[in-house]
DNA sequence: ATTCGTCAACTAACATGTCAGTTGAGGGGT
DNA sequence: ACCCCTCAACTGACATGTTAGTTGACGAAT
């Protein structure tokens, strides 16, 4: 098996930032495993590099929780624990809460237009059962919710603390009537920002938002060996 | 003049961890300066350790924000802007409002208990003119409501996502009436937690932090020199 | 006097040699 | 048969040599 890694070429910026962006997005989308050992001879030879950019990639990846080093033995790809999950979509609420309250208090003509546009996209796509395309629409749906806010670092900081629970969401398996609830949820928080009811646009985001969490509760027994036992 | 930088050996881990947080340290005491060139022979020589882990460790920093990496060239103490202060207060109200909306809604005993011994601590300090220890006892009432929450990392996280607000602090003059009126808001807070007025709570949370970035504003006239021109 | 090209000195980035702590398998003692 | 001790092999942590890119000063041409 040719164990096909990324190609770190395809990146630009200096090496050590490459393997680092490589080794993440392998992580987020969950082609490496939770649990499994990293070796950085083995990472040496597969990528090409000698150990210093891996050992700096390493160290920003363990800074963030992605892996974990266990000194002087072995650095693994870090597992979920439920505790953690919940904990990030707190966090995660908190923020996309707080963002929405911002623009739903006045919204101008435009971001009403985008946010309309980007959801009527969605329920085409829904129709057409394209749900890989539906998935990447309910992103740029709150993705431009929080960059209306006028701070333009606060779509990144949010997505940084809450990196377990976007990878865990790959796990989910996809349920059929979910998309359209979704699609009604993001309707109603439209509908909130149209309105200025902030308010309701804020429960309206914490309902949307606490869906995801019942889902992936179940996740820690059907994947009992991505999580850590402690 | 000796330069007296912090001396590592005090305290423990891999090497680079401790350069890590000696040097964090300095930069949000604001014993490094904002601007402050950062070279690295300098740094081996005085903290007596060799390139790697002083590399190590400007590399977290600087995924925190809390160091500028100009590739090939030169590392610097980071500057401050208004617009990421602004930001990092926005993310620091919307946690600290979620965590006191979680925490008012069904607080327990004990909880209460702290928060007003504390409480009780910050007047006396402020009668005593102990303005160092207030300053203290201010943050730990905060830092008690985020643990109150029930989820272990909030605090940590809370705090790295307003470092640049957390050292701007230190620049902020003493105003003479300014810890009589904290101890007041936040007695407004643990009389809405008492009562469970989950609502009330939220806005005298809000109304406490935002005096801070009133006060905060005006530090870009008054210290140009720490922020960046852009 | 001013502007532009050149070059030397400095920097971070990378490669690699070396050290020390951890782990797990094997052998000796009980 | 079981437990503990020892030791070899592997790992990450650190030191240091090397490379390549940036910068700023100096000098030549205008």
């Amino acid at each position: 098996m040719p164990e096909q890694t990324i190609d770190i070429n395809s990146l630009d910026g200096p090496l050590g930032q490459r393997v680092y962006a490589a080794m993440r997005g392998q992580i987020l989308d969950m082609t490496l495993e939770p649990g499994q050992i990293l070796r950085k001879s083995a990472l040496c030879e597969q990528l090409g590099v000698s150990r210093s950019p891996i050992a700096e990639a390493l160290g920003r990846l363990s800074s963030e929780g992605l892996v974990n080093i266990i000194p002087q033995s072995a650095t693994r790809v870090s597992q979920f624990s439920m505790a953690e999950l919940l904990e990030e979509n707190f966090l995660r609420e908190a923020v996309e809460v707080a963002a929405i309250a911002r623009v739903a208090k006045d919204p101008t003509h435009d971001q009403i237009l985008r946010l309309s546009r980007n959801l009527k996209l969605q329920s085409l796509l829904v129709e057409d059962h394209d749900f890989e395309g539906f998935f990447e629409a309910d992103l740029d749906f709150h993705e431009m919710i929080l960059s209306f806010t006028g701070f333009p670092k606060v779509n990144v900081v949010a997505e940084d603390m809450s990196l377990q629970l976007r990878r865990a969401r790959k796990l989910i398996l996809p349920e059929p009537g979910r998309p359209t609830e979704a699609v009604a949820e993001h309707e109603a928080i439209l509908q909130a920002i149209k309105d200025k009811d902030v308010a309701s646009a804020r429960s309206a985001m914490s309902r949307h938002l606490r869906q995801l969490i019942q889902r992936i509760e179940p996740l820690e027994r059907e994947h009992p060996e991505y999580f850590r036992s402690t």
